[in-house]
DNA sequence: TGTCAGCATGTCGGATTTGACATGTTGGCG
DNA sequence: CGCCAACATGTCAAATCCGACATGCTGACA
Protein backbone atom coordinates (compact mmCIF):
# COMPACT_ATOMS: atom_id res chain seq x y z
CA UNK A 1 0.00 0.00 0.00
CA UNK A 2 2.99 2.26 0.69
CA UNK A 3 4.40 2.51 -2.77
CA UNK A 4 0.67 2.73 -4.20
CA UNK A 5 -0.13 5.40 -2.48
CA UNK A 6 3.52 7.60 -2.56
CA UNK A 7 3.33 6.55 -6.47
CA UNK A 8 0.37 8.39 -6.62
CA UNK A 9 0.85 11.64 -4.52
CA UNK A 10 4.59 12.15 -5.77
CA UNK A 11 3.39 13.42 -9.09
CA UNK A 12 4.20 17.27 -8.09
CA UNK A 13 1.41 18.26 -10.68
CA UNK A 14 -1.64 16.52 -9.22
CA UNK A 15 -4.51 17.92 -10.28
CA UNK A 16 -5.98 19.74 -6.95
CA UNK A 17 -9.53 19.89 -7.87
CA UNK A 18 -9.15 16.30 -7.57
CA UNK A 19 -9.08 16.22 -3.77
CA UNK A 20 -11.68 18.41 -2.73
CA UNK A 21 -14.31 15.85 -5.28
CA UNK A 22 -12.72 12.51 -3.24
CA UNK A 23 -15.20 12.10 -0.49
CA UNK A 24 -13.45 9.18 1.11
CA UNK A 25 -10.60 9.69 3.31
CA UNK A 26 -7.39 10.75 1.22
CA UNK A 27 -4.46 8.78 2.04
CA UNK A 28 -3.06 11.63 4.16
CA UNK A 29 -6.13 11.47 5.98
CA UNK A 30 -5.98 8.17 6.54
CA UNK A 31 -2.45 8.26 7.60
CA UNK A 32 -2.95 11.20 9.67
CA UNK A 33 -5.90 8.77 11.90
CA UNK A 34 -3.21 6.15 11.81
CA UNK A 35 -0.60 8.27 13.08
CA UNK A 36 -2.41 9.91 16.14
CA UNK A 37 -3.79 6.38 16.96
CA UNK A 38 -0.07 4.98 17.57
CA UNK A 39 0.43 8.04 19.68
CA UNK A 40 -2.45 7.44 21.85
CA UNK A 41 -1.09 3.69 22.29
CA UNK A 42 2.27 5.00 22.86
CA UNK A 43 1.41 7.57 25.77
CA UNK A 44 -0.60 4.67 27.63
CA UNK A 45 1.71 2.23 26.95
CA UNK A 46 4.64 4.17 28.32
CA UNK A 47 2.76 5.40 31.03
CA UNK A 48 2.09 2.07 32.13
CA UNK A 49 5.67 1.46 31.95
CA UNK A 50 6.69 4.09 34.08
CA UNK A 51 3.58 3.42 37.09
CA UNK A 52 2.22 6.96 36.18
CA UNK A 53 -1.10 7.65 36.80
CA UNK A 54 -2.74 10.19 34.48
CA UNK A 55 -3.30 12.76 37.02
CA UNK A 56 0.35 12.80 37.59
CA UNK A 57 1.41 13.05 34.03
CA UNK A 58 -1.62 15.53 33.62
CA UNK A 59 0.31 17.66 36.42
CA UNK A 60 4.00 17.09 34.10
CA UNK A 61 2.15 18.47 31.09
CA UNK A 62 0.32 21.61 33.43
CA UNK A 63 -2.91 20.09 32.01
CA UNK A 64 -5.77 17.87 33.75
CA UNK A 65 -6.33 14.11 34.25
CA UNK A 66 -9.14 14.23 32.03
CA UNK A 67 -7.48 15.58 29.14
CA UNK A 68 -4.68 13.17 29.33
CA UNK A 69 -7.62 10.51 29.25
CA UNK A 70 -8.54 12.22 26.22
CA UNK A 71 -5.46 11.85 24.85
CA UNK A 72 -5.34 8.40 25.15
CA UNK A 73 -8.27 8.09 23.66
CA UNK A 74 -7.53 9.38 21.03
CA UNK A 75 -10.09 11.90 20.77
CA UNK A 76 -10.74 14.49 18.75
CA UNK A 77 -10.36 17.15 20.63
CA UNK A 78 -6.42 16.34 21.03
CA UNK A 79 -4.01 17.47 18.94
CA UNK A 80 -0.66 15.90 17.46
CA UNK A 81 0.59 19.04 19.47
CA UNK A 82 -0.21 17.35 23.06
CA UNK A 83 0.14 14.08 22.06
CA UNK A 84 3.84 14.75 21.56
CA UNK A 85 3.97 16.89 24.57
CA UNK A 86 3.01 13.93 26.79
CA UNK A 87 5.06 11.66 25.16
CA UNK A 88 8.34 13.98 25.41
CA UNK A 89 6.92 14.79 29.07
CA UNK A 90 7.25 10.76 29.81
CA UNK A 91 10.83 11.13 29.26
CA UNK A 92 11.30 9.89 25.43
CA UNK A 93 13.55 11.84 22.94
CA UNK A 94 12.69 12.42 18.99
CA UNK A 95 14.60 9.04 18.62
CA UNK A 96 12.36 6.93 20.69
CA UNK A 97 9.17 8.57 19.45
CA UNK A 98 10.11 8.04 15.56
CA UNK A 99 10.27 4.16 17.17
CA UNK A 100 6.98 4.05 18.19
CA UNK A 101 5.76 6.00 15.00
CA UNK A 102 7.56 3.78 12.57
CA UNK A 103 7.71 0.07 14.13
CA UNK A 104 5.10 -2.67 12.96
CA UNK A 105 1.90 -2.54 15.18
CA UNK A 106 2.91 -5.95 16.77
CA UNK A 107 3.63 -5.77 20.88
CA UNK B 1 9.67 31.95 36.43
CA UNK B 2 5.96 30.92 36.05
CA UNK B 3 5.18 29.08 39.66
CA UNK B 4 3.04 27.04 37.99
CA UNK B 5 5.50 25.71 35.16
CA UNK B 6 7.76 25.25 38.11
CA UNK B 7 5.70 22.80 40.04
CA UNK B 8 5.37 20.75 37.07
CA UNK B 9 9.11 20.58 36.24
CA UNK B 10 9.54 19.56 39.50
CA UNK B 11 7.01 16.75 39.46
CA UNK B 12 8.26 15.60 36.29
CA UNK B 13 12.05 15.33 38.30
CA UNK B 14 13.82 18.28 37.04
CA UNK B 15 15.80 21.05 38.71
CA UNK B 16 14.93 24.17 38.02
CA UNK B 17 16.95 26.70 36.98
CA UNK B 18 17.03 30.43 38.63
CA UNK B 19 17.39 33.99 36.91
CA UNK B 20 18.57 32.27 33.25
CA UNK B 21 16.22 29.84 32.64
CA UNK B 22 15.36 31.49 29.89
CA UNK B 23 18.02 29.69 28.44
CA UNK B 24 17.82 26.70 30.30
CA UNK B 25 15.60 24.67 28.41
CA UNK B 26 14.16 21.36 29.99
CA UNK B 27 14.43 18.43 28.34
CA UNK B 28 11.07 17.66 26.98
CA UNK B 29 11.28 21.71 25.37
CA UNK B 30 14.56 20.88 24.09
CA UNK B 31 13.43 17.71 22.37
CA UNK B 32 10.09 19.44 20.88
CA UNK B 33 12.62 22.18 19.55
CA UNK B 34 14.43 19.59 17.84
CA UNK B 35 11.72 17.80 16.19
CA UNK B 36 9.55 20.91 15.03
CA UNK B 37 13.49 21.70 13.52
CA UNK B 38 13.63 17.98 12.11
CA UNK B 39 10.21 18.50 10.69
CA UNK B 40 10.63 22.15 9.01
CA UNK B 41 13.72 20.65 7.20
CA UNK B 42 12.21 17.57 5.78
CA UNK B 43 9.13 19.65 4.56
CA UNK B 44 11.68 21.86 2.17
CA UNK B 45 13.44 19.14 1.34
CA UNK B 46 10.79 17.32 0.80
CA UNK B 47 8.82 20.00 -1.18
CA UNK B 48 12.16 20.36 -3.09
CA UNK B 49 12.78 16.94 -4.29
CA UNK B 50 9.05 17.24 -5.58
CA UNK B 51 10.01 19.96 -7.39
CA UNK B 52 6.96 21.60 -5.59
CA UNK B 53 6.19 25.29 -5.01
CA UNK B 54 5.19 26.52 -1.47
CA UNK B 55 1.91 27.99 -3.71
CA UNK B 56 1.08 24.64 -4.47
CA UNK B 57 2.03 22.55 -1.35
CA UNK B 58 -0.03 25.28 0.17
CA UNK B 59 -3.09 24.50 -2.47
CA UNK B 60 -2.75 21.02 -1.51
CA UNK B 61 -3.20 21.31 2.37
CA UNK B 62 -5.92 24.15 1.83
CA UNK B 63 -3.66 27.10 3.07
CA UNK B 64 -2.02 29.73 1.95
CA UNK B 65 1.83 30.17 0.79
CA UNK B 66 2.42 32.29 3.07
CA UNK B 67 1.60 29.69 6.13
CA UNK B 68 3.99 27.35 4.22
CA UNK B 69 6.83 29.75 4.50
CA UNK B 70 6.16 29.43 7.94
CA UNK B 71 6.11 25.76 8.17
CA UNK B 72 9.60 25.67 6.77
CA UNK B 73 10.81 28.30 8.81
CA UNK B 74 9.74 27.18 11.77
CA UNK B 75 7.79 29.70 12.86
CA UNK B 76 6.02 29.64 16.29
CA UNK B 77 2.75 30.82 15.33
CA UNK B 78 2.36 26.44 13.24
CA UNK B 79 1.82 23.61 15.15
CA UNK B 80 3.24 20.08 15.12
CA UNK B 81 -0.49 19.37 13.68
CA UNK B 82 -0.02 21.31 10.29
CA UNK B 83 3.90 20.34 9.77
CA UNK B 84 2.56 16.48 9.87
CA UNK B 85 -0.07 17.33 7.34
CA UNK B 86 2.07 19.41 4.84
CA UNK B 87 4.66 16.01 5.27
CA UNK B 88 1.82 14.06 4.72
CA UNK B 89 0.23 16.10 1.90
CA UNK B 90 3.76 15.91 0.38
CA UNK B 91 3.20 12.09 0.00
CA UNK B 92 4.88 10.82 3.00
CA UNK B 93 3.58 7.89 5.23
CA UNK B 94 3.77 7.45 8.76
CA UNK B 95 7.21 5.27 8.20
CA UNK B 96 8.77 7.74 6.41
CA UNK B 97 7.57 10.21 8.75
CA UNK B 98 9.48 8.29 11.34
CA UNK B 99 12.48 8.04 9.13
CA UNK B 100 12.54 12.09 9.28
CA UNK B 101 12.59 12.09 12.60
CA UNK B 102 14.83 9.61 14.20
CA UNK B 103 17.41 9.69 11.59
CA UNK B 104 20.52 11.11 12.49
CA UNK B 105 21.44 15.05 11.43
CA UNK B 106 22.34 14.23 7.58
CA UNK B 107 24.47 17.31 6.05
C1' DT C 1 16.28 48.32 -16.34
C1' DG C 2 11.57 46.35 -15.64
C1' DT C 3 9.07 42.56 -14.47
C1' DC C 4 8.04 38.27 -12.86
C1' DA C 5 8.20 33.80 -9.97
C1' DG C 6 9.28 32.20 -5.61
C1' DC C 7 9.83 32.85 -0.90
C1' DA C 8 9.59 35.59 3.71
C1' DT C 9 7.22 38.38 7.34
C1' DG C 10 3.48 40.86 9.91
C1' DT C 11 -1.28 41.26 11.13
C1' DC C 12 -6.17 40.06 11.96
C1' DG C 13 -10.91 37.79 12.46
C1' DG C 14 -12.48 33.44 13.07
C1' DA C 15 -11.82 28.52 13.94
C1' DT C 16 -9.73 25.04 16.78
C1' DT C 17 -7.58 23.40 21.07
C1' DT C 18 -6.82 23.86 25.92
C1' DG C 19 -7.22 23.58 31.04
C1' DA C 20 -10.56 23.23 34.36
C1' DC C 21 -14.48 21.44 36.30
C1' DA C 22 -18.57 18.34 37.03
C1' DT C 23 -19.96 13.96 36.89
C1' DG C 24 -20.07 8.89 35.85
C1' DT C 25 -17.90 4.24 35.81
C1' DT C 26 -14.92 0.57 37.32
C1' DG C 27 -12.15 -2.31 40.30
C1' DG C 28 -9.69 -3.24 44.68
C1' DC C 29 -9.73 -3.42 49.70
C1' DG C 30 -11.19 -3.57 54.54
C1' DC D 1 -21.33 -3.29 51.79
C1' DG D 2 -19.05 1.53 51.70
C1' DC D 3 -14.96 3.92 50.32
C1' DC D 4 -11.42 5.38 47.42
C1' DA D 5 -8.12 5.71 43.53
C1' DA D 6 -7.90 5.58 38.70
C1' DC D 7 -9.88 6.46 34.53
C1' DA D 8 -13.65 8.17 31.13
C1' DT D 9 -16.87 11.70 29.18
C1' DG D 10 -19.19 16.25 28.41
C1' DT D 11 -19.13 21.26 28.57
C1' DC D 12 -17.26 26.02 28.36
C1' DA D 13 -14.42 30.40 28.52
C1' DA D 14 -9.97 31.52 27.26
C1' DA D 15 -5.75 30.67 24.82
C1' DT D 16 -3.74 29.28 20.65
C1' DC D 17 -3.56 28.43 15.70
C1' DC D 18 -5.29 28.92 11.11
C1' DG D 19 -6.13 30.94 6.44
C1' DA D 20 -6.04 35.03 4.10
C1' DC D 21 -4.16 39.18 2.79
C1' DA D 22 -0.71 42.93 2.28
C1' DT D 23 3.80 43.79 1.53
C1' DG D 24 8.90 43.19 1.06
C1' DC D 25 12.98 40.78 -0.65
C1' DT D 26 15.81 38.25 -4.13
C1' DG D 27 17.46 36.18 -8.29
C1' DA D 28 16.53 35.19 -13.18
C1' DC D 29 15.66 36.59 -17.67
C1' DA D 30 14.77 39.53 -21.64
Amino acid sequence: MDPNKQARLAAAGWKVGDAADFLALSPAETELVEIRHRLAEAVRTVRAEHQVTQAQLARILGSSQSRVAKIEAGDRSVSLDLMVRALLGLGLGHQELAGWLGAKSAA
